[in-house]
RNA sequence: CGGGGCGUAGCGCAGUCUGGUAGCGCGCCAGUUUUGGGUACUGGAGGCCCCCGGUUCGAAUCCGGGCGUCCCGACCA
């Protein structure tokens, strides 16, 4: 993508409704345009991020044998007066009323909605265990909204949803969810921290908050230090095997939220223990016959019987990890994409622009960067080299290749690793090998 | 839902107390200049001063009502 063309309105000046680092910098960087209290509209480069971190959920909840649907925002109330929950869900719940006079809702979650097509079509424990899963956007009428996406009334979420027959099928699933969490999060280069969390308004008996670290996090929390060194991706077992021993072993680490944690009874010692800031990403429940029960949603047992499901609600908020990992990913001078959540992997500036031997090496390394797979945004503006360097900064790009005459003079372009400010000069073509996928 | 703040150009703000032709910086457009970290200068475009009503010869400014939005608290992915 050309920077000339590409529809990307940052910001110098910060705008003053935005408190928290992470709603500048994606207010400064045109990721997101407020549309209205807690609603937003994601502008390109925004929805890019959006989308990376998106199919990252997908491809590991598909690893973990969960299936995608899509389910509308709209429901009808009739499902919720069913599970009971029209009535307790309270103003948080946007209630929509259509031409006839029907009392509609825009969707806050979707457990109502899956049990009935799950006890549409699933008639026999053979058909089990199930998981399906969407992505899609909720709201949730908040008193208060605020922080950006991380708190806004609509956001996208990924919500998946186990079937099982019996209580020890639906700790299997809830063990295979806790491991895909385990793993999306670490793939986004993020360090995640599964906390025992109350059952809440959902209800259930065993349920985990995945709560990220950052620095600028919403709420305190206390761990062993022996998760800092944790590399998930390579202790993961195969989703074949028993699970039983992962899930042990991550349970039993020590971790706390600061409502949690009681520094006289805590078992970790003083030396090993960790006080962090964290955000709440994901949250899973395990809440059995809860909606399975007064929905009906039964199938055939073994011995022919009609059996309630187990079930099982497994969300991550997909808008507000945007938000939550410039959170635990920036500086003073802008964004700091992890490389599998930039929106682009190199940003190719232009110093020069009109200098023949600039325009021709920055053509070339543009086509020979795409061509290896490599997604580039080139900065070919007519602008002064210190608004690209700072732009660049901002929107946060892994790599930026810095191309100008005085260096061309040499034979050599610049490599900036934005993480880390290391600078190395070197010819076109190593720079392009050291960027290939 | 309690308490407070703020709505003036795309963004950041002054002007409101004390009524009298609507301003500044950034950004934008044109030109000159500059050329490796938000350059400098010149010229220009851009406003139902949140909305409705009232007071007044005259309202961004005073009064009443409404709406929007932000912050603190209680609540939440």
């Amino acid at each position: 993508m050309r920077l000339s063309s590409f529809f990307l309105p940052t910001l110098k000046e910060t705008p003053t409704e935005a408190q928290i680092v992470s709603h500048r910098l994606m207010l400064r960087a045109g990721m997101i345009r407020q549309q209205s209290a807690g609603i937003y509209a994601w502008l390109p480069l925004g929805h890019k991020v959006l989308k990376k971190i998106e199919q990252i959920v997908r491809e590991e909840q598909d690893a973990a044998g969960a299936q995608e649907l899509l389910m509308p925002t709209i429901q009808s109330a009739d499902l919720w007066k069913e599970s009971g929950r029209y009535d307790d869900y309270g103003k948080e719940m946007l209630r929509i009323t259509d031409r006839h006079e029907r009392e509609m809702l825009y969707g806050p979650t979707n457990e109502e909605m899956i049990t009935d097509i799950f006890r549409t079509f699933v008639r026999s424990y053979r058909q089990l265990p199930l998981n399906l899963y969407h992505i899609q956007w909720k709201f949730r009428d908040e008193v208060r909204p605020r922080f950006g996406v991380m708190r806004g009334r609509e956001f996208l979420m990924k919500d998946a949803y186990s079937f099982d027959i019996d209580p020890a099928g639906a700790r299997r699933s809830y063990q295979a969810m806790f491991l895909a969490y385990l793993r999306t999060f670490a793939r986004m280069g993020l360090k995640a921290i599964p906390m025992r969390a109350d059952t809440g308004p959902i209800g259930g008996d065993l349920s985990h908050e995945f709560i990220i670290l950052a620095e600028t996090g919403e709420s305190g929390v206390f761990c062993d230090k022996a998760w800092l060194d944790l590399d998930v991706l390579a202790d993961a077992p195969d989703y074949k095997d028993d699970l039983q021993p992962f899930f042990d072993k991550y349970t039993s680490i020590y971790a706390a939220t600061d409502e949690k944690h009681d520094a006289a009874t805590c078992p970790v010692p003083a030396e090993r223990l960790e006080s962090a800031r964290g955000i709440e990403v994901g949250h899973i429940f395990n809440f059995g016959t809860k909606y399975s029960k007064p929905m009906n949603a039964t199938v055939a047992g073994p011995n022919g019987e009609p059996v309630h499901v187990e079930m099982g609600s497994y969300g991550i908020g997909v808008s507000r990890l945007v938000a939550a990992i410039i959170e635990a990913s920036h500086d003073d001078n802008g964004i700091i994409w992890p490389d599998a959540v930039a929106p682009f992997n190199v940003g190719l500036v232009n110093l020069k622009p009109g200098d023949a031997e600039t325009d021709r090496v920055c053509e070339e390394l543009y086509v020979k960067l795409r061509a290896q797979g490599v997604e580039v945004l080139y900065d070919d503006r007519d602008e002064r080299p210190g608004v690209k360097f700072a732009d660049m900064d901002l929107i946060g790009l892994p790599w930026h290749l810095v191309v100008g005459p005085r260096g061309l003079k040499n034979g050599v372009v610049e490599l900036k690793r934005r993480a880390t400010g290391e600078r190395e000069e070197l010819s076109e073509e190593s720079a392009l090998a050291k960027l290939a996928r």
